[in-house]
This record gives structure tokens, C-alpha cells and sequence, in this order.
DNA sequence: GCCAACGTTGGC
DNA sequence: GCCAACGTTGGC
């Protein structure tokens, strides 16, 4: 069982819109680390925890879960996507995407201005590599960040 | 293979 | 909306 944290701006797509559907292709990551992550490592029921960016208060909002193990993204083929990539083929596809499915919603949300005050949570990926939209999180990291969210 | 130019991300 | 940081592209 691994844990992740995958980055969505909630004007776009937030954890919201998330609980209302059954699953959501995670399509359009175009930055191959967060490809690989999805694409080699990202399991079956691997737990998720879901973040708003460019929002006001950039936070953790919820956890979500992996429905669906990596195959190809079919908006790179869709040449009317924003997506689209010319260079890549349905032999060789270049991008990947998993589906998630909604698991729970925090009642409070848990800002980066929080995470960045717990001395233990420095090395989050999400801290080291602030760019990254996807990003595994240690057991260590996931159970601190759970008891955070109960209180 | 270098690196300048360009595009994107995301906190503020 | 700004812009620093960083990833990608492509000419040489």
C-alpha cells in the first residue's frame, strides 16, 4: 500500500466535484516524474491525499483513492484537446493517467501554512519539490497528516 | 550535449 | 495578477 498527494486547482476540478462522481480519470498530467509515479508505482486501493492549489489557503481538503491502475491518457490523442500531443502514438503512448474515486472529505482542511509549521513534515514531497502536482507521501507523513485531520 | 528561450506551476 | 522556480524545447 502506498500513499500519494496529487494536486488539483478546485476551480478546475476540487474535491467537491469529486464526491459527486463515481470515479475521475486523472488525464491531463503532463510532467513526467508525476507520469512515472502514476504510470510505475500508483497501486489499486493506494490511498490518496487530495490538495487544493491556487486556491486562498492551499490545503489538504480530503482523501481519495486509486479505482484504476495506469493505461494510457486518451486526451493526448484528441488533437481538439488542450491536451493533445502531437508526438505521442497509440503504439507509444507518452502520457498516463489512473482513476480515482472520492473517499472522504476533512471537515477542516489542513493548509501548507500548517504542514510548514510541523518540523516533522519538512521533507514532504510536497514541501521539497513545491512544483510537483503528484507526489508519494511516507506511512510516517500519511499518519501524522490523519491525526492533523481529526483534530 | 549545451544552453537560451520559452512555457507552466503555484504561492503569495 | 505577479513572478520565482523549474521543466521542456530546439538550434547550434
Amino acid at each position: 500500500m502506498n500513499y500519494w498527494l496529487m494536486k488539483s486547482e478546485p476551480e478546475d476540478f476540487s474535491i467537491d466535484d469529486l464526491a459527486r462522481k463515481d470515479f475521475e480519470g486523472w488525464n491531463g498530467v503532463r510532467n513526467y516524474q508525476a507520469r512515472n509515479f502514476m504510470r510505475d508505482d500508483m497501486a489499486l486501493e493506494d490511498l490518496i491525499l487530495f490538495y487544493h492549489s491556487k486556491s486562498a489557503q492551499p490545503s489538504i481538503v480530503g482523501i481519495a483513492r486509486v479505482v484504476k491502475t495506469a493505461y494510457p491518457d486518451p486526451s493526448q490523442f484528441d488533437p481538439t484537446s488542450k491536451y493533445f500531443d502531437p508526438k505521442a502514438t497509440v503504439s507509444k503512448p507518452r502520457w498516463y493517467q489512473v482513476d480515482i474515486a472520492f473517499v472522504e472529505k476533512y471537515s477542516k482542511p489542513i493548509s501548507l501554512k500548517h504542514l510548514k509549521s510541523i518540523t516533522p513534515l519538512q521533507d514532504m514531497v510536497l514541501i521539497t519539490h513545491p512544483r510537483l502536482s503528484i507526489s508519494p507521501v511516507s506511512p510516517e507523513q500519511w499518519q501524522l497528516i490523519s491525526q492533523l485531520a481529526q483534530t
